[in-house]
DNA sequence: CTGAAAGCGCTAACAA
DNA sequence: TTGTTAGCGCTTTCAG
């Protein structure tokens, strides 16, 4: 913290008192205009830049939001991980709330005594810092994880219904052997999409069948993984549900070097839209999940909690998902 | 900030002056050993935690470093940007140091009064902000990027010579008609490896061909479409050199779909290390840079900067990039 | 509409 | 080794 101009120096050359400097500062529409000129005049000439960390000890309350998300490599790399912390630095910008970005693992604790408000993008990497969080006081928000028996602020998609869309729509298209490959069990959102993706075809009668479950972690090489897999089995799938789109774009890499066609041969969905979708060999279907919005709402519903003295009662989001067919599935 | 237990209650709760509990919170060796543990004691039962802005104010130092990063979709969502994020995140971790993220781009601002030190992944996306940090004494670190006609630290690699490493390898195998596809040229380690391009070219006697530059963002939609307008000149290159391997591994499947193969009928080297040139459907042979590392290093640099009062002279650190040869080159 | 004075919670001289 | 006394730079009562 380099040694600045000080509040009283700029009181000086404006012929007031500190206290009135300090109310042109925060915009106290009580000073008279003249001095109100004054004032940001010798402010401008001294390049004064109030102390934030000053301030912020005398009004109590701090602008830092962290934002929580999982080191691990398959979540962290992923799209959504992305989206989210580009889309929480942006509205937090926006916002003029400052962003500590927080990595999460099973052993990681987060030091609550320098911010105001958290934002955790998903929770199951770490529930004792969530503890942590919820027993200091400070307002946090969830994204993309409904917590249960806890109330806490969330904002989040549901996967199950997201994940039905696709499956149904699959099933409408007539197949009846749909791979999945899932997202990293240790999200939230994984775990749904695979429970989403069983009950669609429960309900649809037709049988979950073990072998056509891949585990993935959201990343392209276990996506490889996952389809080479598929590809081998007697009786392959005729469509294939990804948890991601990277992970079914790398699919269709996968299927295509096989000699295969999509979506002739094999149907490909995924989960994202990510703009990815728009540029590969075929147009991806997929299921949209608003990601960017999910953030600036996360962002802007943490930072009015921070602004409510009142403990009011949690905010519950849930943000609908929507099919994007494009022509990477066909009926049969 | 939720309002704590302060100093002064432990120091009532254990008997002693506040100045003996602020002595042992900051480990000063001189407390008595027996007034240690009661502190200690009163600490835990108390669940003190210190007010990290109330030590900042008084200590007037702050242990919060920002990562400033260009927020462009290319870059941000590269892998490139996600190592650095990450390896920065960790290391700030280990070093005890919180880390304000901050996305910028051609208008954004850095407040400097919270922070005690500053990382740059790049500089190009605002030079402004450097021009600040410099004015403002905070030290800083700048990553991948050598400032001309400054003093400043930096951590780097040398991409021309990375890109060197890659070409003429290629020339080595016998090609003449080496195509590339650029970084987001907004980047200067993008233009230094287009530059390394052209000079590796030249200095074997091979003309350079403006066809055969092909401009990328490090995306891979941008690959895409760089390969097939690629595929497309009369005589088409048979060798690709990539900026990155997420554009790399993009171009290889454009080639598959068009029905011919890496290396047999193009060879292709990317530049990175990805884990994913792993595995694809043929080992990518790449330029290794060790991202991680350089992340490590400047935050540990930045951070005994931090502690030295001393402005000593900048350190200036460049990394080599190393060759790795896999199966997606062939000699012709 | 303005200013004096009293903190915000902690650390750093300085004495003891 | 410990405690007392001043601040760090700003905001905020509360008089005026």
């Amino acid at each position: 913290m380099a040694e600045n101009t000080r509040i009283e120096e700029v009181a000086n050359l404006a012929g007031v008192s500190p206290t009135t400097v300090s109310r042109v500062i925060n915009k106290v529409p009580t000073v008279k205009e003249a001095n109100c000129i004054k004032v940001q005049e010798a402010i401008r000439k001294l390049k004064f830049k109030p102390n934030v960390i000053a301030q912020r000890l005398a009004k109590g309350r701090s602008d830092i939001i962290a934002l929580v998300i999982p080191r691990y490599e398959g979540i962290f790399f992923s799209f959504y991980a992305n989206q989210i912390i580009r889309g929480v630095g942006v509205a937090s910008e926006n916002l003029k709330l400052d962003l500590l970005l927080h990595l999460s693992n099973d052993k990681s604790f987060i030091n609550t005594a320098l911010i105001g408000g958290v934002l955790f993008a998903d929770v199951l990497s770490n529930k004792q810092e969530l503890s942590n969080v919820l027993e200091s006081g400070i307002p946090c928000v969830i994204m993309n994880h409904k917590p249960v028996n806890l109330d806490v602020n969330y904002i989040a998609i549901d996967n199950r219904v997201g994940t039905r869309q696709a499956v149904e729509y699959l099933i409408h298209l007539g197949h009846r052997n749909i791979a999945h490959i899932t997202g990293h069990l240790i999200s939230q959102a994984a775990i749904d999409r695979l429970e989403g993706y069983k009950s669609a075809l429960q309900e649809n009668k037709i049988n979950v069948k073990e072998e056509l479950i891949e585990k993935g972690d959201y990343s392209r090489p276990s996506a490889r993984k996952a389809v080479l897999s598929l590809l081998k089995l007697k009786t392959p799938p005729t469509a294939v549900f990804a948890a991601s789109d990277d992970m079914a774009q790398e699919a269709i890499s996968v299927i295509l070097e096989h000699g295969l066609r999509v979506p002739n041969d094999i149907s490909v969905i995924g989960f994202d839209d990510n703009p990815i979708c728009l540029y590969g060999s075929v147009g991806l279907t997929t299921v949209r999940q608003p990601l960017i919005e999910m953030a600036a709402k996360a962002t802007s519903l943490l930072h009015k909690a921070m602004l409510s003295k009142t403990t009011k009662s949690s905010t519950k989001i849930v943000l609908p998902t929507e099919l994007v067919i494009r022509d990477s599935c066909r009926q049969i």
